[in-house]
DNA sequence: CACTGGCACTCGCTCGTTCAGAGTGCCAAT
DNA sequence: ATTGGCACTCTGAACGAGCGAGTGCCAGTG
């Protein structure tokens, strides 16, 4: 028994269950495949992959279903990353190079990753921690308001409207403005924090108790997490798609989706290769049957935050891979760009 | 045949099939409401309100349910809106006032309703072009580049990069930014536009090409119904609930839920007032299996936008229409309040 | 005249049974 | 090592019977 056709056959079982959702038989296959070899032969082989654990059958006298060790095995030793046809790399550069800011980017990546999988797509928004400030802006609403905009290397904006203790005037708040801004533009956040909050001892100690409560809501906005935790989730309609074929129940998905938290543990770690969980490989106790597909995005190769697909664990994986690369790197770049 | 009779029969079957989503017969109803009358009796009055169309059988030999023209019979003259419980009521004005922005209000609007009435949630943005302008901010990023940040009295916030022309001091944009704010503030959208055209017309001509891109920019940041569309939904694993028992088909509706416009919709005209839209009543044929309960809010009785719910026809209807009412009116009061 | 009890009738649903088909494992043969 | 053949297993569809909920109608009663 030859090696080589053993995980030839678990190639072949893989692509077919994945395109037809039904356990697939001996005879089908060298049916579909040009393996060379009797259904017999086949059979054998079949048994030792089942023995391996990398296929079972449903119940006796079925087809075979790889497992999640099979499904495993084959996302890392016998599929490569299909290429995306030239008309889909058009499509995704056309449509994200329409997009006008942060929101509209995550937005339209979110709807191109559902369309080009057909499965349930999620993006995380760059985490704020680790990009740094580009603008400071102090706005007088009114004489004791002022409203605190802060700029981010990523595009996104943060506001905090404060009431302060005493009134400032005009000529002080430009003055505070420039201060700011010298103390913090280009630092990470992670270490603006450190910087600021000498500030204060700087200025007239007359109005050292609004500068602090400035600087307290500045550096709140920037370390305020739940801005980290934002996820934007789409493509919920193709739960519908394997959701009456059983075996996946939407109950668990469609609430794991709206619990953000879950949704950042699938997502993981952001890193920029792309990801692949399996089934029970998976933190989510409740997703056992789904996989996960997920890529680190980010600025100048720095993954900042990561964005994927969720599907039933029989999914295209060479497909899924392909795409969330691809949209991985485009965000990527329009981020470097903007 | 009593007519008052009657229309409790009519009552009592929504009840009841709303309560166990299975068609009622004679006997049932009788034994589970007082009614003082024998089966027999009852079911004459089934058979005249069948002939009224009120009710229908799925099959004949079956119980009764309720048919769109009976449940609207019933919410317009059998139910009152169902009075909140005390502790529903400070669930809503605690989390609610725990908000910090307006991003934050919308998005526990959603998951309170969610959770209040277990359907779907649907929380529309304050629509721009009703709501007046509190700041225009200019911050000049690079020389030749500024950010236009847009403060709205909704306390919706919309921002825009422009490149400019010809590089601008700190002295001339913060002349800019008097000019701009003397021009806007306190105006209502639709009306600022009118006026911020005529401001090319003061500056210094060299300057005049930049500020004509920079009102531009504004403008079109005003009228951005890209941002008037924004709609936020909740609850969705709420579907999975009547998603098996069928009859309601998720498909559709996760598709429709995915559909911006589509929600915008079926949320219909802002009107303070509590709205049922029953079945076929409502706007999209996909959706003819589903009511939707809505209300408008905004600050000071002005109805900038709409919240709802979306769920089955066979829905409690009197509790769905106290859970929007009362946090339309909370969601209200807050905006008056920031 | 409104209401009631009785009764025959209609279906939809559930359950058991049967049957065909797909697929397997094993064995003897090449 | 591979193959054809064969007996065996098990699921899923199809069928039919019987049950029970529910109805409509009718004759009887206050």
């Amino acid at each position: 028994m030859s090696e080589d056709r053993k995980l030839a056959v678990l190639r072949a079982i893989v692509e077919d269950y994945v395109a037809t959702q039904e356990p697939v038989g001996s005879k089908a296959l060298v049916d579909r495949h040009q393996l060379g070899v009797s259904p017999a032969t086949v059979r054998n082989d079949m048994a030792a992959l089942e023995e391996e654990g990398l296929i079972a059958q449903p119940h006796t006298s079925a087809g075979r279903i790889p497992t999640d060790k099979g499904y495993r095995l084959f996302v890392d030793r016998l599929s490569q990353v299909k290429p995306l046809s030239a008309a889909e790399r058009r499509a995704i550069a056309t449509l994200l190079e329409g997009a006008i800011d942060l929101d509209d980017v995550v937005q339209r990546s979110v709807r191109l990753l559902a369309q080009l999988t057909r499965q349930v797509a999620i993006v995380q928004y760059p985490v704020l921690s680790r990009s740094s400030v580009r603008h400071v802006e102090v706005v007088p609403l009114t004489a004791a308001r002022v409203l605190l905009v802060l700029i981010l290397s990523t595009g996104r904006v943060e506001q905090r409207v404060v009431e302060l203790p005493a009134s400032l005037d005009d000529e002080q708040v430009a003055d505070l403005r420039t201060r700011l801004n010298r103390a913090v533009v280009g630092e990470r956040l992670a270490d603006a924090a450190a910087t600021l909050v000498l500030l204060p001892d700087e200025v007239d100690p007359d109005h050292r108790p609004s500068v602090s409560l400035l600087v307290a809501s500045l550096v709140e906005a920037m370390s305020d997490h739940r801005a980290d935790e934002r996820v934007v989730v789409g493509g919920t309609a193709n739960l519908a798609r394997f959701g009456d074929s059983f075996d996946v129940a939407i109950r668990p998905m469609l609430e794991a989706l709206e619990e953000h938290v879950v949704l950042l543990k699938l997502l993981g770690e952001a890193s920029s290769a792309v990801t692949v969980r399996i089934g029970h490989e998976g933190p989510v106790q409740e997703l056992a049957s789904t996989s996960v597909v997920s890529a680190g995005y980010g600025p100048s190769d720095q993954a900042l935050a990561s964005l994927g697909i969720v599907g039933p664990t029989r999914m295209d994986y060479p497909g899924s891979m392909a795409a969330v690369r691809a949209v991985a790197r485009y965000v990527s770049r329009i981020l470097d760009e903007g």
